[in-house]
DNA sequence: GCGATAATAAAACGAACGTTCAATTAATTC
DNA sequence: GAATTAATTGAACGTTCGTTTTATTATCGC
């Protein structure tokens, strides 16, 4: 046997892919062998390179089209023309979304960082440096402002961003909390954290974010 | 060649303990070898199986020992009779002086859970639910005294854990920031997510910790 | 419908893996 | 100082790994 009737590439790589990012997600990159990548696809291992040369090339490719899609997400979301106040709130309930969304190729980025070889992973960690860069930059602009009250900024940021980002261990779909609720929790304690003046974003905002979500 | 001169089990065995952690923190679990482990420790493969009867049965030891470790500390740390307040600084001081002394076996502890057997996965999340638990209960008798302003006590709490937690991260000793400054900071930070009273913590307090500490 | 090309299968490669076993030597006990 | 026990070596086992090679079949352009 060769070519099987139907078989079409583009396809095979998209399942390629996004069984990739659950079997690593679930098993871990060293863990999940490229047979077992295969099988879960329907084909056979020596077809795998068809379209990744290495498996350290298809873990690469899963995590730069992750993070270049977290930043490209931003862009869009980003308000522009708003209080430092506003445009944090928009970065939290981006954040958010888009971790919820993809909790497997997140986990992936996050965690299989030490399987890259070293320059690969300097382009990771440049893409994921320069979109936290960007919360830094909101909470020294509201600092500047006196709208937020911050000790130590780029502790501030790493601190909101492991507890964002940490919602992708417990959070569910479907279980106690919707997504709505999840977000609108940690926008408030965001808001205090960060100690935000108005603080009708812990008690105003959460009915108003139903219709911006 | 056999048993070589000097050799000691006990030290041996801790040679083997302290190797496997900085090894699978820096590699990951999957991607040490016992063969790399045991040239670490200076020492063949097979003596490594005089002191673990595998793989799994070393990590996880290494994982429930730092695990009780964890809960040893807080019990060791934990005030009596103190106000919510005061028990919530308690634990945030324990965590992240506990988890920033014991870097690599906290990343052992979050990044292998999935190279546990079932039941022994089971066994080290009882562990880290107990912990976690007590910081649920201290937010909880806190938002119930209108000493804490909390939404919701179960999402407040993993928040600051995750929060917590990511310190190991970023945080190098001997760099821009000092342990207790960094205590201090996060100490502001939680007291502020979870809306305390006294806002005495987020100004007077940090002065009051050098000596805490 | 025929040639070119795309997509896959099947088999094989050497290397590395976790683990076991028998042999051997150091330390301890009596 | 002989017997016992503790600690380790060195070689080997079968398995699995990522990857390569070669052959074969389906699809598409003309």
């Amino acid at each position: 046997m060769a070519r099987t009737t139907g078989s079409d590439g583009e396809r095979t790589e998209a399942a390629v892919r996004e069984a990739a990012v659950n079997l690593i997600a679930r098993y871990g990159y060293e863990a999940m062998s490229m047979r077992q990548l295969a099988a879960e696809v329907g084909v056979q291992a020596a077809a795998l390179y068809r379209y990744f040369p290495t498996k350290e090339d298809l873990l690469f490719t899963l995590m730069r089209e992750h993070m270049e899609g977290l930043r490209a997400a931003w862009q869009h979301a980003r308000p522009i023309d708003a209080d430092p106040a506003e445009q944090l709130a928009a970065y939290v309930r981006n954040h958010i979304a888009f971790h919820i969304e993809r909790r497997h190729a997140t986990h992936v980025s996050n965690m299989e960082l030490r399987s890259l070889s070293p320059d690969r992973l300097t382009q990771i960690l440049r893409l994921r440096t320069a979109y936290e860069k960007e919360l830094r930059t909101i909470l020294r602009e509201g600092a500047e402002a006196a709208i937020f009250s911050i000790e130590d900024t780029g502790l501030t940021a790493m601190a909101l961003i492991q507890m964002m980002t940490g919602v992708i261990v417990w959070f569910r779909q479907g279980e106690r909390l919707s997504v709505t609720e999840v977000t609108a929790t940690y926008l408030s304690m965001t808001m205090r954290l960060v100690g935000a003046r108005m603080d009708t974003y812990s008690a105003a905002r959460p009915l108003d974010l139903q219709r911006t979500l």
